[in-house]
DNA sequence: TATGAATGAGTGTTCATTCAT
DNA sequence: AATGAATGAACACTCATTCAT
């Protein structure tokens, strides 16, 4: 019969649980992918009991889904928060490219995570509303800042803006989640910090000749 | 109808069967990654007993050794045999970039066995002394082709030639390894015809863009 | 119809599930050895999943080395109850040698346990600690025996303590490890009563003879 | 088409097969018992096809048993080598105590086969028609010695042969088939050469003073 | 809300044995 | 006489999931 700390008892301690078991989660699907990762890792590693794992999130699929959905939600946040409006549109673009690299460096869960589910076909992103949403707002960035610097003269006209956010994502993506492989077959090591920004210099300029106006 | 050299039948078979199972389990790993692939079913589709796939093959992950570095020398080989030394550089470069998209678009196991390679850090490549082979020759290509292009007038000098490697290999590889997620996050069918014609000529006026004389 | 604690049954069924995978462990082992056991019938006879078996004991291995102790312990505790202290000497050599006799007639899977361990060359009981604490005062027991014996008069000197403690052992472990291939051997049933009865009062013979002083 | 050395060609090397498939055999079942032996083991040790197993021995049980019998009749044939008949009975016993525990420690093989049988319940053992005949020979062997013994005054009368002969043999095979776990109970190294010469004068002593007249 | 115990269907792997030549 | 290829049944072990409290 003691009294419990706060005035919705049990709440704040079960918001926190699920925040655990998704942190543990998002951990473990990374590493392994969605058929590698284990439930019990995740119990153990969230400190949540097991049970609790499918009372919150139902199955290990659902909470795969969850931590992708929740994996999605902070890139595109993050990308938003950059303000690129602002900005000259050369810059504009420059600080996406940067933003893009840096964000798939600092986070490479998120890399491993679409990779595991366009291995299952994204069966999981096609079920999520959330995701609709906050990629419209994503997919029109660029557009925006190809439309800008088209009008200030410093881009070309007729850059197919979902085409070049594809290839901004895929020149950083494809180096880091083949770094393993690549280290072997080029015979370098692509996470040394020269490398990698080396690469970064490559990346912005291979984007900044593609758009820049003739 | 030219007969086939039925010799030695017992050593032809036996051939024959390792070739079924390293089909039949390029298709299951490529379908499900290392971890998701079934020996059961690579036993079923090739038609061999799974006791055999043991005998050849000694475990599962030598299994995916085996059918990586096939993979690996597959596209290797193809390279070397478009001959571009015979072309002049420009076309060279382009029918670079036409091969690797069309080998990834008529392989796709390819990309997901790397993936899945990646995804376990490159274990099983880094084992294989095939790979450092066949990886060379691939590397030096491009090398080559841009060192013509810039004798020619055609390049500009400077240019990376693995990061360009990287790069002609990212902008094909990224679009369809996630075109599942792509599909959904752009709301586009990326597997629709026109949309691999676009963007094939997209990656192509990329890597121009990226390489040719100022 | 005394009532038996159930205030932690969750606790209890655990221990209680444990006890009876141990239980039919040694049963199986005992009948078949460590490499001719079977998981699921151990499985089947405790009534326990086999999942259980792994969640309790890891490994089949780890279940025999603890099966194991447990048999150890048990007849030391055993023998340690004797309390042959309060004895006089040869009578406390006597009730030793009928107790070993006996204890293999009532627990033959300890003789059968034993001999699949040293035919695993004791890889199992190197690793166990309980075990060397239990042996100690066993091997001092048969010491203190001899020295009350000489003191006494009843039995001559220089009697290595050990050498004794094997043979005690031997005298009867193998009549009884050995009974099958002896019965063909020797042309006798080793198991009818009356056999069981001459082999004690011929290997209490056996000791006391080559104890008693001269 | 070159000509083989022997008149019947085949029947040499057949028999040359069948012995090294028995040899290998007998070192395969000794390390692992019956049920721990593999046959392919056996196969690449003797050089010979595994079908050639099954060819000359039809079964894994019946080439056990092959090699069990041959190793009783190894050590019948041994013993009767050693025409006790010619020696006093005091020395005979002796030497024949030696023998045992020499023959022991030199095929330790003999061991492991006897002790894997005894957990089969010597159901090969109870097929087998040789066992018979060899065994008569040896049973009468202590019981003759005895006999003498008792009419030159030097034994006592009044001593079962059978059990007699159990006891010389237990003292020493106990001993070293349990020489690992005995090692770890005892807390001493049972195979020095030191401890296997101490053993063996025990065991003189045990069985003289076991039989010595009054 | 939280938890330890329990499970059935499956996973990679192994084995003695037989087939086909 | 000899052999390499092939097999089906079994094996130790694992997993996501549910039960009972």
């Amino acid at each position: 019969m003691t009294v419990k700390s706060t005035s919705k008892p049990g709440t704040r301690s079960a918001e926190a649980t699920q925040a655990r078991i998704l942190a543990a989660a998002k951990i473990e699907f990374a590493k392994n992918g969605l058929g590698g990762a284990r439930v019990d890792v995740i119990a153990e590693r969230s400190k949540a009991n097991k049970r609790m794992i499918y009372h919150y999130f139902n199955s290990k699929e659902e909470l795969f889904q969850c931590v992708l959905e929740d994996a999605y939600v902070d890139i595109r946040t993050a990308e938003q928060d950059l303000d690129l409006n602002h900005l000259p549109p050369v810059d504009a673009l420059e600080s996406l490219i940067r933003f893009t690299w840096e964000y798939y460096l600092k986070n490479p869960e998120f890399i491993t995570l679409v990779n595991s589910e366009n291995l299952h076909k994204a069966k999981h992103l096609k079920k999520s509303r959330v995701i609709r949403a906050v990629s419209q707002r994503f997919v029109s960035m660029v557009g925006e800042i190809l439309d800008r610097g088209v009008k200030s003269g410093d881009f070309r006209a007729g850059v197919d803006p979902v085409q070049l956010n594809i290839t901004i994502a895929a020149i950083g993506y494809y180096y880091l989640t083949n770094r393993f492989t690549g280290s072997i077959v080029f015979g370098r090591d692509f996470m040394v910090a020269e490398a990698l920004a080396e690469r970064l210099d490559f990346n912005i300029e291979t984007i900044m000749r593609l758009v820049q106006a003739d």
